[in-house]
DNA sequence: GAATGCAACAACGTATGCATTATTGCATTC
DNA sequence: GAATGCAATAATGCATACGTTGTTGCATTC
């Protein structure tokens, strides 16, 4: 084994998780790649050129590929090697009706646990970002789009089920590339912060059942919102 | 490596996977022991052992055993080999909460569909063979099990969207040894069985809405009855 | 000129070897 | 007698070697 592998470990270190395994290394620093689009969707990844470039053997790698591949993001084709997965609109509709599923049930949980207004501040705090993004003359979608990521992080974050915010995380991270997609295709997303918004209020005010509801109706709009620009633009693999 | 590994090899033939890779060999026969409680809650596996067992090699025992890791049947602790899960009555609950936000999903997604009664037989099926299972004066529990697990499997096969049959099966899986267990202390599923055929009903009427709450209803329940007998009696981990 | 077959190559799946690390047991000391 | 430290053992994490398989390109034949 040649080099040091510090870049790869460094860049791992950066995302917060404790690289101790180099499977980890790995793991991170592929997803990373995945969801920063450096690895393009429908392309192919050989799991040796990825231990050269990370200056590690091809055990750790594999491992990293196999998880990879139970999160949704590559599929592992026997003797083919490892193919990004391309996101068709039929894709994004079924990610959509879990997320429907999985995030107004955390929303309901978190404010059944009728948090202190200052435990909610994540949430608030996002909701904030998203309104200042788009104020004034020229609306900043980026920082719009990092207040909504850290919203939806939050939510999964806060739940006090710790299962429920893994499988948000991991059905998130496969629709990470759409959203970034379509952010600069789709309306200023004005009514989208009015209903994140709604939603913390009425977390802030205990109403679970109303915080769910407002919640099922914003994902079903995005949902909606998001299905007719794929349809609109043609967009076939994402 | 000594003998050949066909004992191994034919056990996860006989469940129906393709055995082509020994990975997959040992995924599907160390799951089918976590499930069967061969392995035992809270026990160790060491990696070197089932290889040992299923006369292989370390590496794909390796890979099987971080695919049952995100499966969450086990959690592989750094230095420390495998633990296999040991489920609390909190995590009974999560898996609960899970699946009524999943499966009701599942349930309209199917009934929306709008699917021939033929189509709908394997549900159709399943009740019948529960209410076969309690006529009679003894009734057979192992039976009703079975009808039961293919009720809600073929719920997950039914289901259009195939990423949430995955997960559904997934969560499921997780749950089984629990049922396993508290199938002989609940009462006679009576009343479960009336729930499986109701739903069946809505759906052969294409109510989808009925549908999903009747089976949000059913899950409710059985989550209730569950988690009171998992405290009555006083169980700490299974 | 096109198609088929063979050969060389490349990648994967699996096995095994090596070094690191954690644990356990025994001995020694306080 | 108990506690601490060291040593031996064992199991992991990673690297690498090997055999199999699929692919690609060239040559030969129809």
């Amino acid at each position: 084994m040649a080099g040091d592998g510090q870049v790869a470990a460094q860049t791992a270190l950066g995302r917060g998780k404790r690289p101790q395994r180099l499977t980890e290394v790995a793991y991170q620093e592929v997803k990373r790649r995945i969801l920063d689009n450096e690895y393009p969707p429908g392309s192919q990844i050989l799991e040796q050129d990825i231990a050269a470039e990370l200056d590690l053997s091809r055990t750790p790698v594999r491992e990293a590929l196999v998880r990879l591949e139970q999160d949704g993001l590559l599929s592992i084709v026997p003797r083919h090697g490892a193919r990004i997965s391309a996101l068709s609109a039929a894709d994004m509709r079924e990610i959509y009706e879990i997320l429907i599923a999985l995030e107004p049930t955390a929303v309901e949980l978190i404010a059944r646990q009728r948090l202190a207004a200052e435990q909610l501040q994540p949430l608030v705090q996002s909701c904030d970002a998203m309104e200042r993004s788009l104020e004034g003359s020229k609306p900043d979608l980026k920082a719009w789009a990092a207040a909504d990521e850290s919203f939806h992080t939050g939510v999964a974050q806060l739940c006090p089920n710790r299962r429920l915010s893994a499988m948000i995380m991991t059905v998130s991270d496969q629709s990470h590339r759409a959203r970034l997609f379509t952010l600069t295709l789709r309306p200023l997303p004005l009514r989208s912060t009015q209903e994140h918004r709604a939603v913390v209020d009425a977390m802030l005010a205990g109403d679970a059942d109303r915080a769910r509801e407002l919640y099922v109706a914003h994902r079903r709009r995005g949902r909606d919102e998001l299905m007719a620009l794929i349809e609109r633009h043609g967009f076939q693999r994402l």
